[in-house]
DNA sequence: GCAAATTCATTCGTATGCAAATGATATCAA
DNA sequence: TTGATATCATTTGCATACGAATGAATTTGC
C-alpha cells in the first residue's frame, strides 16, 4: 500500500486501524523535516544570521521603523520570542531602539546603516537559498507546492 | 504582481531587484509557519506531550526496543536532541533505558506498559491532528500537497 | 472622568534544535 | 596486535519558541 493510499484510506474512512498509523506519513513530522533541511541550507549559505535574525533585518527594510510588537506579528513570532532575537541583534549593531514620544508604551526597532547594509548584502543569498530549498521540484511545482503550502501556514 | 508572478520570475530571470525580496513570499519563512500553526493544533488536542515526545513513543511502538541514537535517526533528531526528549520521557515512567549487552557503548530505549498505554490512546488524537493540519485543503490537493512536501523534505 | 479592559513589553520556566568538544567503546587496517 | 578511525553518548553553549505571570501605559465604555 502506498503512501497516498493511506492518505486517502485516512480522508475517507470513519475508523481507521491503529496499526496503520506511520509517523513517516504524517504532515506534521514531514513539514518538521522540511523546515530542517531548509534551516540547514540556509545557515551553509549565511553563517553568521540565523533565520528569524534575517526575517527581522528583511521585515525592517521593508516597512522601516516600527515597534518591536508590530514586527513580532509581521514575521510570526510571539513577544517573548522577538525580544529576545532583536536584543541580539541590537548587540551586534544592526539595529537601534527607541521609545515611542507618544504611546510611551512601544520600544520602536530600526535598522542602523550597518544593519542595512548586512540586509542587502544578504537578500542574494536569500534568494539563492530559496532556490535551493525548492531544487528537488521542478517549476510547475514550485507554482503548485506554494500555493498549497500558503493555504496552510 | 500576483506572488506566482514574483515566484516565475525568480526562477527564469538571472539578475532580479533587491526590491522585489518579498519576505513573506519565501518558502523558508512559510515553511517555519505552517510548522508554528500544525505545533498549535497538537498543542490544543495533546496537551500533555510535545511533537518530538510523541514522535519518539510513535516511532518506538514501530520499531519496538532500539538505541538512542538509532530511534534519533529514524525520527530526524540529533543526539543532543534526541537525549533530551528521552530523558523527559524517562522521568515520566513513558519509557526505560537499559544498557546494550555486547555493545555497551549503546544505550537501549524501550516503551514502557504506561508508555505503551499513552502511545495507544493518543494514536486516534493524532490522526485528527493530521486532518485538522489538512484541512485547508481538499483531498485532492492533500495527495498533491503531501507528494510535494515529501520531496523537499 | 474613571474603572475596566486592552495593549506593549519584560521575565521566568520549559522544550526543542544544533555545533562543538569530550570520553568510552568498538572496529579497521597495517 | 596495536594504532588510527569510527561510533555512541554526554555535556556545554547558544538560539528559537511559547505559555503564563507581571507591570506600565493607553484606550474604552459608561
Amino acid at each position: 500500500m502506498s503512501g497516498e493510499d493511506n492518505l486517502l484510506k485516512l480522508v475517507e474512512v470513519e475508523e481507521a486501524d491503529d496499526h496503520d498509523y506511520l509517523l513517516q506519513e504524517q504532515v506534521g513530522f514531514i513539514l518538521r523535516k522540511a523546515h530542517q533541511r531548509h534551516v540547514s541550507i540556509f545557515a551553509a549559505r549565511i553563517a553568521d544570521l540565523t533565520p528569524p535574525q534575517f526575517a527581522a533585518l528583511a521585515k525592517l527594510r521593508d516597512v522601516g521603523e516600527t515597534s518591536q510588537n508590530q514586527l513580532g506579528t509581521l514575521i510570526a513570532m510571539d513577544a517573548a520570542t522577538v525580544k529576545g532575537v532583536i536584543d541580539r541583534l541590537k548587540a551586534r549593531g544592526m539595529v537601534e531602539l527607541s521609545r515611542h514620544e507618544v504611546d510611551k508604551r512601544r520600544l520602536l526597532v530600526n535598522l542602523t546603516p550597518e544593519g542595512r547594509d548586512a540586509i542587502e548584502r544578504l537578500i542574494p543569498l536569500a534568494r539563492e537559498i530559496t532556490l535551493e530549498t525548492l531544487a528537488p521540484l521542478t517549476a510547475k511545482e514550485i507554482v503548485t507546492f506554494m500555493k498549497l503550502l500558503a493555504k496552510l501556514a
